[in-house]
DNA sequence: CGCTTTTGACCAGCGC
DNA sequence: GCGCTGGTCAAAAGCG
């Protein structure tokens, strides 16, 4: 399957965030168009008819006039989609991603890419800018670039059903905010895959996440909704 | 009893 | 070198 190609170094990121804006396997969300075939470069776009609103990741070289929006579950609500992604009044969530080439290039240009993300508007913190510092950890750690992206929702839970077991591990009160964020890696064996999830400073009601990994299995089985779900997640990682 | 969550401590990186 | 900060560990507590 082609996202198992997704994360590999130097490739182009305006193709990779084209797969991999919100994560995969995600209950109750419509999926745009983007999805549907493997060969394409549109920004993936979610739409949760319950909890969430729109998310996007848009590649910096993504062309927007090129732009076709559908949705799954509704037609309906493709309008609502348009006039969120592009400035209308419902725009909950637009996140164009600086080119975060730190994160798979070299860690003395981190300072560099945080100074660009500041010049685009861009909140570093929540592109993940802190947690690439792979450090190595009681000497043994080995360093890994782990892939990672980030997606904002307005969603009243902190956890998104993604499909996947986490365990918490770690929860921190960050710097300047007043909600903890919290850490949490996948319960599968063999799996470091790891996410974060925070709540926005500026507005509360919007929830940061962020994962960093590659599964290496496929979703818990157990839910309900597991067959769909299933379905979804193969296709995209 | 086994799994998950909580939470204080620890560690490494960074800026000054 | 020191202090600050974010990320992780691990023991204890919670829960079904």
């Amino acid at each position: 399957m082609f996202s198992q190609s997704l994360f590999e170094d130097h490739q182009d990121m305006s193709t990779q965030l084209g797969f991999f804006s919100f994560p995969p396997n995600c209950n109750n969300m419509g999926i745009s168009s983007s999805t549907t075939t493997s060969s394409t470069t549109l920004p993936f776009i979610g739409y949760n008819q319950n909890t969430l609103k729109t998310l996007t990741m848009i590649p910096p070289s993504f062309d927007h006039n090129s732009l076709n929006i559908e949705s799954t579950h509704d037609p309906r609500h493709k309008e609502d989609l348009t006039t969120s992604i592009f400035g209308g009044p419902h725009l909950l969530s637009l996140q164009k991603s600086n080119p975060n080439t730190w994160a798979w290039g070299e860690v003395h240009e981190r300072s560099n890419i945080i100074k660009r993300s500041r010049e685009f508007d861009l909140d570093h913190h929540n592109l993940g800018v802190s947690s690439i510092k792979m450090k190595k950890f009681k000497s043994s750690r080995r360093k890994v670039r782990e892939p990672r992206f980030c997606f904002k929702t307005m969603s009243d839970v902190d956890v998104l059903d993604d499909g996947y077991k986490w365990r918490k591990y770690g929860q921190k009160v960050v710097k300047n905010t007043q909600h903890p964020r919290s850490y949490y890696r996948c319960t599968q064996d063999n799996c470091r895959v790891k996410k974060r999830v925070e709540r926005l400073a500026e507005d509360p009601r919007m929830v940061i996440t962020t994962y960093e990994g590659r599964h290496v299995h496929s979703p818990s089985q157990d839910e309900e909704d597991s067959q769909a779900s299933s379905q979804l997640n193969n296709l995209l990682w």
